[in-house]
DNA sequence: GACAGATGTGAACGATCGTACTATTCTAGT
DNA sequence: ACTAGAATAGTACGATCGTTCACATCTGTC
């Protein structure tokens, strides 16, 4: 019992670690078999397919994006300090892993792929949009923010400093990206004022 | 002479179509003569290593995005309205290939893989870059801009809401990514005077 | 301590990958 | 028309891919 969960979420995480760094391109079975320490069919054994392999991976990430960016924000006040939340909580789930946030890396490469990994990503993702313009919502309802703010538009514009943040660190080693994100969200709030 | 010419430009055009919707990784040598026509060993005779294809592509969709993009714009008025054409060619830009703007298709992708490839590509996005913080800059000087702009900021501004277009389309199929992103282009405008 | 089921191994499969090599076919300049 | 060289084809190579299957080992329960 315990011996096979184990070793699963020893195998999810080395292979969470891949998949922000290479894509879910760069995921195979021998390559994570050979770091992890197991056969391949071993491992393969834990999945019986890629996909499958795939699907747990994301479903491991989402967990621990719950866990350390949406439940810490839920316990500050509503309103702006629970958006401010979820942006400082996104700045420190973006270090987690070496290669940055897993859903960004592979958004790219999956947005042309129909089947049940793209499926699962974009459901996970409009979650958290969802999350963020509810946020932002109640920054209007509890007066923080301006009565006419659209909280889609928000989560848009929100999202959008955030994947150019990790487009200028990641891809363009910028060390001015942390600074150009903080610049940009403080007049995203301001704007929303 | 032109023979050569010729069938090299009909694969890379092919190529550039596969790699926008399929990044690099989904472009392959075999898969690309057989979508081509030719046979496998033909075809490698064109560029003699996998990479050199890789960049051949980056380098044609290079040529095209200066030809439809920059080009353009520069024959616009200095100032604002450079700046509001690029947003636009940008827009026609990202229209032209199935899988949409093929940097943004393959930077996540190829953000954690060092080598020519990388290289090529975040030279070019720097250009590309430099050229928004130049045309913003002109802006400032022509007085449409307000004084205290910082002109790498806004191009900060700038590709984020580009990089969120891109995310909501492709990756959301969101019907209101176009909306979002004038929306957030206007504001983007707005705040900078 | 034996037994059953969970867990892991090893070898093999067909397919595809990039690349190298030789041998053709085509094309352009004379 | 002839010929040199460019352009393309054909075949084979080692490697890796996901997957299957028969077999071995471990683990926990009675």
């Amino acid at each position: 019992m315990t011996k096979g969960k184990d070793t699963k979420s020893t195998i999810l995480m080395a292979a969470l670690t891949i998949v922000s760094q290479a894509g879910l391109e760069g995921l195979s079975i021998g390559k994570l078999a050979q770091t992890v320490g197991l056969s391949k069919s071993g491992l393969f054994a834990h999945f019986n397919s890629l996909e499958n392999l795939q699907i747990a991976v994301l479903q491991t990430a989402v967990d621990i994006f719950i866990e350390k960016v949406i439940v810490p924000a839920l316990k500050e006040p509503r309103g702006e300090p629970r958006v401010r939340a979820i942006s400082k909580n996104l700045f420190e789930w973006e270090k987690m892993l070496p290669g940055g946030c897993p859903f960004i890396s592979i958004s790219s490469e999956i947005d042309d792929k129909p089947g049940i990994v793209r499926d699962f990503l974009v459901g996970s993702q409009k979650d958290f949009l969802n999350a963020i313009a509810t946020a932002a919502q109640i920054a209007v309802e509890e007066g923080h923010f301006r009565k006419d703010l659209d909280p889609q538009q928000f989560a848009y514009d929100f999202y959008a400093i955030v994947l150019g943040h990790h487009h200028f660190h990641r891809l363009l080693n910028d060390p001015q990206a942390n600074i150009r994100y903080i610049n940009a969200f403080k007049a995203l709030i301001h704007n929303s004022h």
